[in-house]
DNA sequence: ACACTAGGTGTACGCCGTAAACCTGTCAAG
DNA sequence: CTTGACAGGTTTACGGCGTACACCTAGTGT
């Protein structure tokens, strides 16, 4: 009676593991405490289990953060499944969509980036991007180069090259410091900080997303029409 | 006589250490070997020294990345130094000297994204770049969402979803198998492999690179010709 | 001549991914 | 009911990582 319980053998939490189980606990691990916290080690305790067990389940890391972007990507092509309309406004629409996603797994873009083989996941939902523009009149051929302008724009996201998820206590005081070596940065924070659209904080992420989507946007559809006939050398 | 040599006391190679020393030779090896390959180990094996004696010139390894991003930075204030003219052409210019610079260095832009702190040649950077906007008619308000829009590729690169560094054996193989599932994507990869620009191998990255700035290019200079007169609200 | 110190070395710690051997509960076949 | 295979866990161990800390030593200013 001590040794055999029926159930739960040992202090494992939740039920069997299993592949499923293993990337949907570290996806949300990811989330709850960002992908750097994500070790197999400490994914294992979270599931009351040895780190070696993971390995039942996933080959190795790699393969884990595989799983854990197809998850993302599955997670995307459901949100962005509906389409109809015209091209433009139903890209931007599956576009905000998909941004909407990677909004919620800040990790996923740098571990996206990071991934050598695409995926069926990623597959997929180029495979609908593609559909979009071809629907609007698009040639395959500029198709191809739209989706090289899109880049990760295409998947909700861009990696800015400075990290502005958190105001400056002080802008103002910031642009002044500023003022002696970057004059024009200076007078940049200095405007920024008095306008309209950053009264809620500092950078308005989605409005400049949106700012630069539809000048792609437009610009491409300017593309399209310039279009000679068929053929496109470079 | 066997104890004490005059010069080069140990095994060291080259003079003694320095910061900038400890940089450009981790930059070096970052170029030759890859980012995973500099650990503090290797680098100091390479200066022939033990790896304690690196923390003696940067305070741990986020600031040796932060001093070697900032080296690349450096070439690339350097190497767009030079400006004139009217604004578009001096732009698409500078930018795409610093897509030199970040091709030498391909391990770059992924150590820049990852840096939290820009640093002081970023700046240097940014304030040059937004006195070419300046110049160039627009608004410091506009300047402020243009930098947003152009993103990484103010810096010469983005990063692309996929790896497409060196074309698949076969495209039209590829594009046969993934008829099934993507009938899209292996129509489009058919058009790909039959274009004459993709003669020279797979995507030609500098033609989708030159692509897309220059649909933004556009895209801006129209934002700057529509702007009211000052404000932008959201 | 001598103490100071900048800049090296040596050792050790905790964490990482993961190879290999081992253990055990479940279940089908005899 | 016994038995044996095996899926899916555990245990132990290894090499590599970043780096804290104690120590050593060559060169310098007084």
């Amino acid at each position: 009676m001590t040794t055999t319980e029926p159930d739960a053998a040992r202090t494992r939490r939740g039920p069997r593991l299993s592949t499923d189980r293993v990337l949907r606990a570290a996806v949300e691990f990811a989330d709850d405490s960002g992908i750097e916290a994500v070790t197999m080690r400490r994914l294992a305790r979270r599931l009351g289990v040895e780190a070696m067990a993971l390995y039942n389940h996933v080959a190795n890391k790699e393969a884990l953060l595989d799983g854990m972007v197809s998850v993302v990507l599955d997670e995307t092509n459901d949100a962005t499944a509906d389409v109809g309309g015209p091209w433009k406004p139903a890209l931007r629409r599956r576009i905000l969509a998909a941004r909407e996603v990677m909004l919620r797994h800040p990790w996923a873009p740098g571990v996206l980036e990071s991934r050598t083989d695409p995926g069926a996941q990623l597959n997929r939902y180029y495979d609908a991007l593609i559909g979009l523009f071809l629907d609007g009149g698009f040639s395959l051929d500029l198709t191809h180069h739209v989706l090289h302008a899109l880049g990760t724009r295409a998947f909700g996201y861009t990696h800015e090259p400075w990290d502005d998820s958190q105001p400056p206590p002080d802008p103002a005081l910031l642009a002044r410091q500023m003022a002696g070596d970057y004059p024009n940065i200076a007078a940049m924070l200095e405007t920024v900080s008095h306008d309209a659209n950053t009264s809620l904080g500092w950078c308005d992420d989605q409005f400049e997303f949106e700012f630069a989507l539809d000048i792609l946007l437009e610009g491409l559809e300017r593309s399209r029409d310039a279009e000679p006939s068929r053929t496109r050398t470079r």
